[in-house]
DNA sequence: CTGAAAGCGCTTACAG
DNA sequence: CTGAAAGCGCTTACAG
């Protein structure tokens, strides 16, 4: 079934060279003549020489292998970030494994025990939302690089690639406020939330800066943050006497929920009220109106996360603690303006 | 950095037994005594011993790592896909490398290429729209086990795991005809595209068999069957003398386009004109009407590919040619049918 | 500038 | 039932 393979020993025999000298040619080694080298590597594209990546690994004690574990793959934002983890590693000559972890934190930790019995060079991941103990994962960052990416978390000292999820908030409020909205809703997650709670702080700061009052009985948490959750919400959010003018989801998907809530009870958006979602969906321009939302550059984090990674795993001394910043930025779209 | 590893070694010297005994035992070889099996083995678990995957991959000629070529991650089918490969792979004890050729046919090929230099065990393989040349293919799977699934191809001889597309058009199209609809447009796309022909045939048989003449001008094959391109399209098919009275698109994204151009010209779905897309995507419940179109399982598609690779990765005999049809069924949603 | 040899961690045919 | 030894394909310290 296999094809015999060029090896090196192959090439040798062939050239009447030693093994080794037929590796240092095509690793171009300064030790070798011009002579030889060439002489070696034609030879080498002739036969169709490819090292056997796993004798190398093996060898060298590096797989090139970069590890990545994210909670749900066919979330869309996910897998643009994976879209651009998978280009910049290939670009710099790994090969990504992808896991997935489901939102369960002990299939979580399996996958990256299964990691690091593979040997990989380093892991990116981006942690499930029951992760409550972390110290599994503190166990692993003991092997081997770890990068965290977008669903990070303070309590794991490493590197973290995230979008300026509080500035984006911020500027998303900020919006509301400058159409005229005084009386803004929130629909979170949790506390357990890394990425929501740092959403509402964007919305608290700017509501105080403008001089808005907070106030809680429109502030909503609930524990799954879906287009379900989103109509249901929204439906208590109409019930309460004083309405709010304007409400900001967390996610595109609770936002188009409460759009059809709104639009059942024939509420004019963004007139009555005004909707905001976050992280520019597919959905988000087929749901009517038009979702204003805010982009979050998926492949960016992915590729700035893997240059990351590979930095730390090819130089030791880089493995940080840094929090890297993607800008995400508002799309103002008829869910709270309209534009003639 | 990286913490020294139990190895077999170093279990054999703490027992003062052979490296080979302990492989055994490890191993659960039958000439090995329950006793020393038992000592090994706890042993093992105690010092968290983890085989060196390289070593033994290196050893074996065996990676049990699959590659997964796909042409777009983003997609939202190909991400149901991925997963329901991820789940079967990681199973059977399989780890995934992804890559994708981004529909270039050229990358692709590279993108074989490495994983064949990788030693993958198998391949699983969708492959891209501009593949019009196999040879490259073809080359592959001298070396490796192939699999494709979802775009698959004729023309290449290995066994392929896709929806019944040929009978899922026929079904959606024999819905429009039962409800009443008579003249019945298509939007495909060209004729490189297998899955666009497939659809295409069970958008002719259903017509034949149902004695409906076939109207070349309601029949339109573009490049690219996008969201932009369905509103191009349902343009022009509303431009025509005699208007067809409901719409076929083979993809969601250009049947979505299509109803919002029919919306735009306040034209009634599905009474003046229906519509139904493929594949079930989920935008489709967000556009309004929600969209009539066919589901496609991607996670068992996923995972059936992966059943027949591994079964032709551990048993060479069992490398075959043939198709296996995952059934995908028809969805009524407004867009053709309104309930009540 | 080139080569012989050791070794990465494992499995397995051979021997006892 | 157990062990010694070879070997998977490569790299690299050592020697010349």
């Amino acid at each position: 079934m296999k094809k015999e393979t060029t090896s090196l020993k192959k090439l040798a025999q062939e050239l009447n060279l030693s093994v080794s000298t037929i590796s240092r040619a095509l690793n171009d080694h300064p030790d070798i003549s011009e002579a030889t080298k060439e002489k070696v590597q034609k030879l080498a594209a002739k036969l169709n020489y490819v090292p056997n990546i796993f004798a190398k690994g093996f060898r060298q004690q590096k797989t090139n292998i970069i590890g990545v574990l994210v909670p749900n793959i066919t979330h869309y934002f996910t897998s643009t970030i994976l879209k651009g983890i998978l280009e910049e590693a290939s670009l710099k000559g790994y090969r990504v494994i992808i896991s997935e972890s489901n939102n369960d934190a002990i299939k979580q930790t399996e996958m990256l025990n299964t990691m690091l019995q593979f040997n990989v060079d380093g892991i990116l991941m981006s942690i499930s939302k029951v992760t409550r103990e972390v110290d599994d994962i503190l166990k692993v960052i003991d092997n081997v690089p770890l990068i965290l990416f977008d669903k990070a978390s303070n309590k794991i000292p490493c590197s973290q690639v995230v979008i300026n999820e509080e500035e984006s908030a911020y500027n998303a409020i900020e919006h509301l406020i400058n159409i005229g909205k005084k009386r803004i809703a929130i629909i979170k997650e949790n506390e357990y939330s890394y990425n929501s709670e740092r959403r509402y702080s964007g919305y608290l700061r700017a509501l105080k800066e403008h001089n808005i009052p907070i106030d809680e009985k429109i502030i909503i948490s609930v524990d799954d943050i879906s287009l379900r959750q989103g109509r249901r919400m929204a439906n208590l959010l109409l019930s309460i006497k004083n309405k709010p003018d304007a409400i900001f989801a967390i996610t595109d998907s609770a936002a188009i929920g409460v759009i059809q809530t709104l639009k059942k009870f024939n509420i004019n958006i963004p007139e009555e009220i005004a909707v905001v979602g976050f992280s520019n969906s597919k959905n988000s321009t087929i749901i009517e109106p038009m979702l204003t939302t805010i982009d979050q550059p998926g492949e960016r984090i992915g590729s700035t996360a893997v240059k990351y990674l590979i930095e730390e795993i090819e130089n030791p001394d880089s493995i940080g603690n840094k929090t890297i910043e993607i800008k995400g930025h508002l799309i103002i779209r008829d869910s709270t303006f309209k534009a003639s």
